[in-house]
This record gives C-alpha cells, structure tokens and sequence, in this order.
DNA sequence: GTTTATAGAGCGAGCGCTCGCTTTATAGAC
DNA sequence: GTCTATAAAGCGAGCGCTCGCTCTATAAAC
C-alpha cells in the first residue's frame, strides 16, 4: 500500500468535489481529523497516521452502524481494523475520545459545505434548491458518518450531544434562512419559515437514515432530491387559492 | 400503591380514548402486556402483575431514552423500579425479551389505532387528515414507547428489527394508500403516492424523535399538526400551475 | 402449611484500557 | 554493502471493574 493518489476514486471524488466544494473521501477526512489532533496523536509519520486512522474510522463507522457504538467493543475494532490494542490507543485516549473526534469532523464538513453557496446562486429558489440537493450529495457521500451521528447521537455523553443538536439546528437555520428570505422577497409563500424548516430537515434525514428504504425501492440520489424539490416547492411557491376548503 | 382506577388520569386517559379509539395510560398497556406474556410472567395475581410491569416498563423507557436500552444495567433498572434482580425476573427471562415486549406493543397499539379509522370520515382528504393528526395524538401519548422504538431500532438483534422495520413499513402503507384513493378520484395531485408518503411520514416522526426541538420553541401537538396537515395538503391538493419555471 | 413474591450475594464473561516488550524503519560509520 | 544505534510503531496478555443473569434464603399472603 504505497502513497500517493489513489487513482479509482479520482472520478467520484471529483464529481463530488464539484457539487460540495470539498474533497470527501476517507483518505482526506482522515487528513482533516490528523490535522486537528496531532497534538494528542502519538504517531508521527503523517502518511502513516492518515492511513490507519482512515482504517479505523472507517471500521468503526462499519461496526458502530450494525450493532451501535456502545456495542462494538475496542477488540472489535481491533481485529476488523488490523491494529493491535495498543497501536489504536496511539490515535485516541479513550473510546469516547474517538466518537468526538467523528463527531467534529462532520459536524465541521457540515459547516463547510452548507455554509458556502456558490456566488452565482439566482436568488432564494436557487438558494434553497441548491440547499437540499447538495445535502442529499453530502450525506450520500459520507453516509456512514452521518448515519454514525444520527444513531448514536441519544447515547453521546452531555458534550457530545450538545455538539450534535448545535449541527443540527445550524442545518435547520440555513434552510430556515433561504426561506425567510423567499418569503420577503415574495417567492416563497410561507406562514411560519421556522416550522415550514422544522419539517424540511426529517425529510432531508430520511434519505440516510431510512437509506435501506430507498435502496429497496431502487431510487437514486438524484431521484429522491428530485421528489423533494418537487414536493417542497409545490408546498411553499405561489399559486392559486385551494378549489375547496372543507371541514 | 393500590390497585383500581387512577382517578387523576381518567380525563386524559378519556381524551386520547375519544381520537384513538383506546385507552393508552401506562395501566392499560401494562394489562394488555400481561395478557400477551401471561405464559412466561411467573407473577400469578394480575393485579399485583400489572402495576410491577407498568413500573418496570415506565423505568425502562425513562432510563433507556435518556442513555440508550445498552447502557441501562437492570442493577439501574431494579433500583429505580423498586424492584430487587430477582423480582424482575419473574416478568421476563432475558433483557432482549423485554425489549420485544416493549417493541411488541407498540406496534401493536399503531395497527390497531390507523388501522381502525372511524367509519364517518368522508373521503381520501379526510382519511389522510385523520391518519396525520391521530399519528400526532398516538404518538404524543405514547411519547416514549415510540422515541424508544425509534431510537433503539438500530441496536436491536435481528428479529426485534425486522418488527421494527415492518411496523415503520406498515404506517407508512397506511398514508399511501389514503393518497393512492385520493389521486384515483382526483382529490389529490401526486406523481408517486409512495414517494410521497416516503417523504411525509418523516416529518411524522420527527414530532416524537426531535420532541424537545418543538417543546423548546412551545409548539403544542395540536400547532404541530396544523402545520403538518396544511403543509402536506398545499403539496397535494390540486391548484394552478407554477407561476414561474426556472432552472 | 403451602403458595407466591422478594431480596441480594454471587457467578462467569466481557468490557475499556495499560504497559512491558518486540518488531520495523531509518540513517550514519566503516 | 554491512553493521550498528536509535527512534517509531505495534503487540497482546492482563488489570480492575461491570455486565446479564442465577439461586437460595426469607418474608408475606391466605
């Protein structure tokens, strides 16, 4: 396994790149985590580091998805992940140390992503069209992190949780911004934009958390993000009053 | 603690009777629970049954919602309960088995509650009403036998899940059908009736699954579903085209 | 006295984590 | 090229502890 590019991903990295602004793949996550950790990672040869962590990111994101993070235990991890006990102690102190440093990491890429529209958006619609379908191509290509932080998100210790619930209101108030702004600017029709959100995101969720939903039903990405652009902008654009309106 | 009516629940209780069609207070579940597991409850007085299991369920899904069904030891859950080890024994024979005991009810309590709508409603509109606001009221007094079904789904061993998955599967069939009879007699305009109750009933769980989002911002069952109901029926209903198509 | 229910000490298994030791990579001396 | 010195990285048995679960002595009910 020596350096360098790994050249069979370069296609979809780049298509991703090209919808998220960011590089998503393990390799370069594990880069960002090594970055904001060095201090406490014992190892230091920075190629070496990135490549383990990657692989225990990845196991563990594996394990924890099938059978919960409290559930898999560091021998787990270990024997999946090729490390030995102590090699793995080498990256994190503790077993919590490890779920926190998930944790800030998509919670930061979160942030990145979301928070950066491309300078060229035409207006709010555009705004919020662009909103969701990059979030459905975020979680789609990190969907074992986010499926990680959802799941795990009620057993986090208070610190954790706390960082959790504050990702996930910052997503609700972008969305909840896009729609605020539409409906000043009279593109929108929208009583409450803080409730019209508060229903948005559990949709845009769905699509990783129930993912086995949609893989059963065969929908694609780019097929659910069509639905639901379709299905919000019926319920939130301009149009004639309702033909009834019974009891 | 004696036994006989709870005089102090009984207006509740009769509210909830008159939208779900069943009594849902924590006595009543216990009893139906003692009846389906009378086999293997070696507790032989059913008064004496109903009120330890109606404890030991209420401790369990306190405990369990606030740090996960994992992490509950039953040294935890005897404690809280007032219940010795072996005491809690005499109610089931594993902590897996009163997981499904748990699971069981509530998947129970939701076939029985949407699958029984009242003969009165007057078409699709009203039925799809209906289902959305009784799903609200059942899971608002269910409040944490669903955040628990919900939450532990992805820890739990295979056959618990699978009952999971098919009740989840169930409640949704429940709205697509309503919006399948409602766009066969043109009540409703939807390109995929199973699509579409993929993407509502998200946001129906998102009433029990983000509770503490909506308590912190005072939003009441009933609030929640006015917005629940008129969102989706600006998405369904039919109206004019869009004004504007842009890219 | 018999039945029913409870108490709580105790069991083996498995947990997170540590630490003394071994293996591997690197580089200068000759 | 070969040898040696040193640091980096890895290893895995074992520690203290908690877990789910059991079992016998005891108390209460009738």
């Amino acid at each position: 396994m020596k350096a360098g590019n790994p050249p069979a991903a370069v296609a979809h990295s780049d298509a991703q790149r090209a919808m998220t602004g960011l590089d998503l793949s393990m390799e370069a996550m594990a880069a960002r985590m090594l970055a904001r950790h060095h201090a406490t990672i014992r190892v230091k040869k920075p190629q070496v580091a990135t490549a383990r962590l990657a692989r225990i990111v990845e196991t563990t994101l594996t394990l924890a998805n099938n059978a919960g993070f409290q559930s898999m235990s560091l021998r787990d991890l270990s024997e999946q992940s090729g490390l030995s006990m102590g090699a793995l102690y080498a990256y994190f102190d503790s077993k919590e140390t490890l779920l926190r440093m998930i944790l800030g990491t998509v919670s930061t890429v979160v942030e990145e992503v979301l928070g950066a529209p491309p300078p060229d958006l035409d207006g709010p619609r555009a705004h919020l069209n662009w909103l969701l379908r990059t979030h459905v191509a975020l979680t789609e290509a990190m969907l074992a992190w986010f499926t990680f932080s959802y799941m795990e998100a009620k057993t986090f210790p208070p610190e954790a949780r706390a960082m959790a619930v504050a990702s996930e209101r910052r997503t609700e108030g972008f969305i909840c911004d896009a729609l605020a702004q539409g409906a000043a600017a009279g593109v929108f029709e929208i009583d409450d934009a803080a409730m019209t959100a508060a229903l948005i995101k559990p949709m845009l969720q769905d699509w990783y958390v129930k993912r086995s939903k949609y893989r059963r039903r065969g929908i694609a990405p780019d097929a659910f993000a069509d639905a639901l652009v379709a299905f919000v902008e019926r319920a939130i654009l301009p149009h004639e009053p309702l033909p009834s309106t019974p009891a």
